[in-house]
DNA sequence: CTGAAAGCGCTAACAT
DNA sequence: ATGTTAGCGCTTTCAG
């Protein structure tokens, strides 16, 4: 059995509640008292028992996350700014994966909730009625980090993708463009379908352009499925000379079904995606992209938890994040 | 306040120990009481608290995860595994970012042993006096994933790394190369100085080569590291033909670093890398490389951790992996 | 098959 | 400044 705050509490020759205190930092302790106990607890090993804790202060300091899938370097990106504010404020994270599976989210609420988790940072594609009622009813603060919410005015951590989209096509089409694609990711996710595609065609209609829907491109957002989606745009009679593609995974097999054809970027094509990872920049010709802050999405969410765990008063619970455009290599200049 | 276990028993006039039974599945239930109480369950919203059931039963259903880095795409995959066997076992994970610090480790592991996690799966680049120690005297089952010990035994999971860099070393010498250098991660990593290092000179001892230090480089893993590497081994008179890299993004480093001298691969310069991403597949040319199974190696290490807790016999601790060798466009034919 | 009761290890009043 | 005590919500004997 493990040392306990009654073992130290009879060593030291104190009650139980004055170890708590030692424990807790309450000042209320003697400094004599508070060394002979702190000698005790270093000596008999003593690690206090979070889950008595817990049990008995209502505060776990562990907060949940769902996420559709860690193992995305954007996802990954996005959880480690989380983990590393939550270590500041001390909590730990209990982290899970919903693979986008609407069911799934909802078990993992009910889990996360089940383990009294002081908090829930939660993303996703959309948000499904059934996840909204979750979070009417979980009783605990929740922050959407990079997952946008139309019904309900939930805290939230965002970029404006509509106009990081309205600006990459405006560049595009005064760079004298006349067929510019859009190679999407999922239009079941709302960034996708509702923001970038809408910044699109609204910069596309601002221009007096004809909105083409030849050109505008759902794929899964992988690399495979971004190479095969040029077997279709680069057969067309009237082919794109210029794309905007939803994230660098997705440009880079847009770039390698170009060179498969021995076209040129940016000669042939000129390309800007979405930043979501190191391969921006790594590949060759490197690619001019929207630099999506997704560390700091992560950081600020997590901030913006602990405090509505601390119901602290805070002015503006739709937080929107900075973004900006790094001219690289695959736009001429 | 939530609804507890007295409200369910109230309201279907059972006692708590018969809702208890119910919620866990414990057969000496009569179905019709059974299905009264789960009646009650529904209707009052009843959520189990996860907190005061561990502490009344010792069994938390989270483990911790300690990983130097969860936003690298290899631990990324590897936790991936972790958590998806975790949720197969009902197993929350609880996981936290060490960034290779020994001093933060030891805090994490009391910070994750205070929490009262039933087991714990560690990854590390070596692992510390300290470390060890926390190790001996945590009273939870550990294993070790992708991590080396040499000291103790610890159950762990791994490929072996030393044979696979012999065997790399030895395709490059078979090839015709005189002189082949080793693009390494930091060797303060063991895997780096005790695995990759270690096959790399005995397939070149075991040629009758020489071991050249200057074909030893070591960077901090990054790509633009690597990328000046190859400032340093480009300039060697005796330049380098082939080269092995720990892993592919160092090997995207050297590449670029090459291309930018107008030299070619894999016509003046050959390169097998250890494949952590998606990455080695994306460049062109593709980069042939030893697959790390990494969703494997979290996959594995979550299952021998089930057993080790469940306290079943387990023949062999040390479980080593199987790797392979994808040809693809960066050694010549 | 069901109930009563004793904890699990700690916090948080409330006393002193 | 320190001690006493009543829970927190559940599991788990032990009876019956």
């Amino acid at each position: 059995m493990a040392i306990t705050i009654y073992d130290v509490a009879r060593e030291a020759n104190v009650s139980m509640a004055t170890v708590s205190r030692v424990v807790n930092g309450n000042q209320n302790v003697k400094p004599a008292t508070r060394k002979k106990v702190l000698d005790c607890i270093e000596r008999l090993g003593y690690r206090p028992n979070a889950v008595a804790r817990g049990l008995a202060s209502k505060r776990t300091t562990t907060i949940g996350v769902i996420v559709p899938d860690m193992s995305k370097s954007y996802y990954a990106e996005l959880s480690r700014g989380i983990a590393d504010v939550a270590t500041m404020y001390e909590y730990n994270i209990i982290i899970s994966n919903s693979d986008k599976s609407t069911s799934r989210e909802v078990e993992l609420f009910e889990d996360h909730l089940g383990k009294q988790v002081d908090g829930l940072i939660f993303m996703s594609d959309s948000i499904s009625p059934e996840v909204r009622k979750e979070m009417k009813t979980a009783n605990v603060p929740i922050v959407l980090a990079g997952t946008l919410d139309f019904e309900t005015n939930l805290p939230s951590v965002n970029i404006d993708h509509e106009q990081a989209a309205y600006e990459v096509t405006k560049k595009l089409i005064d760079n004298g463009h006349k067929r510019i694609a859009f190679v999407s990711g999922p239009f079941t996710r709302d960034i996708n379908r509702v923001c970038k595609r809408v910044g699109y065609i609204r910069a596309l209609e601002e221009a007096g352009m004809m909105i083409d829907e030849s050109l505008i491109v759902e794929t899964d957002n992988t690399y495979d499925d971004a190479y095969e989606s040029w077997n279709v745009l680069g057969k067309l009679s009237d082919r794109p000379t210029a794309v905007m593609t939803s994230s660098d995974e997705v440009a880079i097999g847009i770039m390698n079904g170009v060179r498969d054809e021995n076209l040129r970027i940016p000669e042939d094509l000129e390309i800007i995606c979405f930043q979501h990872s190191i391969l921006a920049r790594i590949v060759r010709p490197q690619l001019t992209a929207i630099v999506v802050p997704l560390y700091d999405l992560g950081a600020v969410s997590m901030r913006l938890l602990t405090k509505l765990m601390n119901k602290e008063e805070v002015e503006e619970t739709e937080v929107v994040l900075p973004y900006y455009l790094e001219e690289r290599q695959s736009v001429k200049k």
